[in-house]
RNA sequence: GCGGGUGUAACUCAAUGGUAGAGUACCUGCCUUCCAAGCAGGCUACGUGGGUUCGAUUCCCAUCACCCGCUCCA
């Protein structure tokens, strides 16, 4: 299967079109057509179905995506991403650019041949040279001892403001101010991943607000409210679905990485000593929805972070990612977080977020497991391995094979002929089918293209009125995969269409 | 962010310094009793902005978008 593939079908077909695309499109924004919405709200109404109203431990959160901008310094958003960072690839670390130091101690006269030429690199945080010394302490002291007696010619120190370093070809020997390896520092990057705007009609500083980078943070604001108002008690979830946005420096891949995303988060609360049992509950069972779902278990993979890949605050992370045509990426992360969060919350919002445990008799801040899900991404994926091209009858045929569940339109029902009565006796059955089920009625054009024209939409079955059907009143319904056929009363056909929905296997044989 | 490529109809593609053609799809009608049938008719396009030129879809520049590779990725 190839992207260019997908892409012209879901352009083709309804599923997914370039944002504003009569002006020439914008950059990191897609629009789902009429079957792309009804995808995605499938997959999103399992989700929340499923974790939400099917259980005992979860409730559920809407919350506003502008907050309180403290929301965000709390969170580490506002600071760690609002100036120019570097990265040591290295050890993870990120340091403010302008808060980086580097000095070369070098001897020799010919500075661009390296043979003759002795450097030492330093680096700490701080603007000045003093600082790079003291920092470095007694390394710095013993290179300057050894420079001067350097055969080729006298001492010398060189200091690089890291800002002011761009482009520099020793850009790339400057050492990480933490671990000190050379070499290992991206270049530093003024974005702040958060699209910014303004409360109120004056557009300055003080009024300032972001569009949530992440829907987590407003559950952790809404915290206290659901635990003083909600009836729960730990362990517990509040799980949320809706939109984010980041101003992400290059889009990519479809809809994959996009500047306006729906994620489906949970956070779920619990005993710190719980916790690392709870991590592994729900890597399992999130993981095992996928499955569940259609997502074939080759493709599908559950990927625990080595150790110095995790964040900082993070006790373990897996991510649950997918092989899509363009690699290996990540559908969802499930994160233990520690008590991470609520605690930078007691301490910038000064609001006590402990809960006494009533069976434990005993006060604490829960530590937190989250797993963050892509809606997009699961809706990509998805349809990633829905894409299928087959043979019927020696034809070629492209084919959706969604889960029953996620397919836009449940059924489609067709008189075999325009005459004979057939198209009233469908339209009926139609209607029917319509009070409970999103199905699609079609009298137009020769039998087999009308079932085709479904495959491509992923519709799970089809519902013919034939000449028979006039007289004994049984219609014949198609499944989707099989192509097979059998006959049905059509007077029980909402009954058995819920049944094969819900994973009643269909009838072997003629 | 860097490098390369592409941009013509809803989709896949042609041709062309004198304003464009096909297949598929779509619509209408006829026909049609089960897997993209046939016949007749019909709708729809040169990403955007400049420049060169008598004239630009074609050449040049810029811009936007998409794809590939690298980079990055909460």
């Amino acid at each position: 299967m190839d992207m260019d593939k997908l892409v012209s079908l879901c352009k083709r077909r309804g599923f997914i079109f370039p944002s504003s695309e009569i002006y020439g499109g914008i950059n990191g924004f897609w629009d789902y057509g009429p079957l792309g919405v009804e995808l995605k709200r499938n997959i999103k109404d399992a989700w929340w179905h499923d974790n939400v109203h099917m259980r005992d431990d979860m409730v559920g959160l809407d919350c506003s995506i502008i907050m309180h901008p403290r929301v965000w310094e709390a969170s580490g958003h506002v600071g760690g991403f609002s100036d120019p960072m570097v990265d040591c690839k290295d050890c993870k670390g990120r340091f403010r650019a302008d808060q980086v130091a580097v000095v070369c101690l070098h001897a020799g006269q010919d500075f661009a041949d390296s043979k003759r030429e002795q450097r030492f690199w330093f680096s700490a945080l701080g603007d000045s040279q003093q600082a790079v010394a003291e920092a470095n302490g007694k390394d710095y002291k013993k290179a300057e001892a050894k420079l001067a007696t350097h055969p080729n010619g006298s001492a010398a120190r060189t200091f690089y403001p890291i800002s002011a370093s761009l482009g520099q070809p020793e850009y790339a020997d400057f050492p990480c101010p933490t671990c000190k390896k050379q070499g290992t520092l991206t270049e530093p990057r003024a974005f702040n991943l958060m699209f910014e705007s303004h409360a109120g009609a004056i557009a300055d500083e003080a009024n300032k607000v972001y569009l949530r980078p992440e829907t987590a943070q407003g559950i952790f604001a809404n915290y206290k409210n659901v635990v003083d108002t909600g009836r729960v008690k730990t362990p517990f979830g509040i799980a949320q679905v809706g939109k984010s946005f980041r101003n992400e420096i290059n889009p990519r891949n479809f809809t994959f990485r996009s500047r306006e995303f729906e994620q489906m988060e949970i956070e779920f609360f619990c005993h710190p000593s719980e916790a690392a049992q709870w991590y592994k509950y729900w890597r399992d069972t999130r993981f095992q929805w996928y499955v569940d779902h259609g997502l074939r278990s080759d493709k599908l993979r559950l990927r625990d972070h080595d150790p110095d890949e995790l964040a900082f605050y993070s006790k373990a992370t897996a991510d649950i990612e997918y092989s899509f045509p363009f690699g290996i990426s990540e559908l969802e992360g499930i994160a233990h977080r520690g008590d991470y969060d609520l605690s930078q919350h007691q301490k910038f919002s000064g609001k006590d977020l402990s809960y006494f445990d009533e069976e434990r008799k005993e006060r604490y801040v829960p530590h937190v497991i989250e797993p963050s899900a892509g809606a997009d991404r699961a809706t990509l994926a998805f349809l990633c391995e829905a894409y299928v091209e087959d043979e019927v009858g020696g034809e070629a045929r492209t084919v959706l094979k969604f889960h029953p569940r996620f397919a836009p339109i449940k059924a489609a029902v067709f008189p075999l002929v325009k005459k004979d009565g057939m198209p009233e006796l469908a339209e009926k059955i139609y209607r029917d089918l319509k009070r409970q089920f999103n199905v699609f009625y079609d009298e137009k054009g020769a039998i087999g293209r009308r079932y085709r024209r479904q495959d491509e939409a992923g519709t799970p079955f089809c519902l013919t009125v034939d000449g028979q059907s006039l007289t004994d009143g049984t219609i014949t319904i198609r499944d989707r995969d099989t192509c097979r056929q059998w006959r049905i009363a059509s007077s029980g056909a909402v009954q058995a269409l819920r049944d094969l929905l819900e994973g009643q296997p269909i009838p072997s044989g003629e």
